[in-house]
DNA sequence: CACATTATTCAACACTTGTTGAATTGGATC
DNA sequence: GATCCAATTCAACAAGTGTTGAATAATGTG
């Protein structure tokens, strides 16, 4: 009604595009889980008929999928730059960045974390195929800053780089996740400043427990809003 | 047929009592998640009737409930006497017990594991607080450790230890999770040694975040199977 | 105007879910 | 044998699910 129509590429305007049909369901995976998002919810929330949802898409997997790829390709553009190996800034700037990626890319999308997590993989195991696929490179990627760092003389050479990588974004992610909602429980910190403060001890205490010196200080690290 | 009655404390003979529906549900929710586990399914693997399911229980929720109770209570005694202030062994060493406790106690248990990590949550406000009830004195005893170990001068005097503990015992978790599922993909550990392997790197990592002397060597850690 | 084309809705399908009330089983007690 | 009662099953409910085929609305083109 307010929303004018973006595009009309066809003899009947489009009221309700594919674009606004990804918000929608992005804002009921994030209101109701994954599993619980029905189309009907969706569609409700996009001010269509659910039919309309088929018309755009194969089924739910294929709605899924889109959303996927709405999401990843930034994030893999992101992390792929900052692993050029051209890149000689310090290993530690380097590491706080992925987290900035993460929380940049992330941050506000809890439907594709529960993705990323495996909420639904039980029983859709073509979906855990596609996760899997857009995830790999990834941690691929962010594997080779540490392979990198090790072979500058940043970090510990003994470290296994995978679940060192593994490590770090698993934490990031469940950052993101779970301590917006928890911390209130425990402290009184404002609720803007949780993310930052639960990302900065993260890093404290994962660059102390990776760095060849841990008690060097660290780099200036940026805030996630600069 | 197979399984004799084990304790017929009624006129009729008890054909599944509720332990084994719980051992059901347990194990329906490892293969399906928590979300997607069906009555039906539960009564299936338990070999009876869905009625029979609230002939014991009152609804599913309370199914859940009585599958928390029957695991934290453990896990809160075992971490409880791990914080005893009179416990003077080096503050690695319990640190890393914490992570035994909780390989001992949920590695079996995927079903709770994912109550714990809130799969559920959404629209289950009720269960968000029957899991914030048990989890929250858990957490609140490890965080007592690791103030006893700041003020033994083993760990760093400048951690917070609530966001120190969530730091330690969520990776925990996210380990006996995804770590046997996802590294295989990666490596080619045997299955049987992924767990220690990354518990291993883990506390590795985490006690030289910690530990006021990160340099100086760890004891010797017990194996989970010891 | 009629026509073709795209976007959208409607109504229904077959299925699964949590839940319940009535009926049935089978041993213990009188 | 009749009675009682806990244990168990049966059949059904109302609600919600993903999905589909037919029908309709609204535009541009001949």
């Amino acid at each position: 009604m307010t929303t004018p129509p973006i595009k009309s590429r066809g003899p009947k305007p489009t009221k309700v595009d594919p674009d606004q049909i990804l918000d929608a369901a992005q804002a009921v995976f994030a209101e109701e889980g994954l599993r619980a998002a029905s189309l009907r919810a969706i569609a409700r929330q996009a001010g269509c008929d659910p039919a309309l949802i088929y018309y755009h898409f194969d089924s739910k997997e294929t709605l899924f999928k889109a959303l996927l790829d709405r999401r990843f390709p930034a994030v893999l553009h992101d992390v792929e730059r900052l692993a050029d190996p051209a890149d000689v800034r310090p290993t530690a700037l380097r590491l706080w960045e992925v987290l900035l990626i993460y929380h940049r890319h992330l941050k506000d999308d809890p439907g594709i974390r529960a993705m990323i997590r495996g909420e639904i993989v039980r029983g859709a195991e073509g979906l855990t195929h596609l996760i899997e696929k857009r995830v790999r490179p990834i941690v691929v990627h962010v594997s080779r800053i540490i392979e990198q760092g090790m072979a500058r003389g940043d970090l510990r050479p003994d470290l296994p780089p995978l679940l060192t990588t593994f490590f770090l974004v698993k934490m990031q992610l469940e950052i993101l996740d779970v301590l917006p909602a928890v911390l209130p429980h425990f402290t009184n910190l404002p609720p803007q400043e949780v993310l930052l403060t639960g990302m900065r001890s993260w890093f404290d205490l994962y660059w102390r427990g990776v760095a060849l010196h841990p008690a060097s200080p660290l780099p200036p690290l940026p805030d996630p809003t600069a």
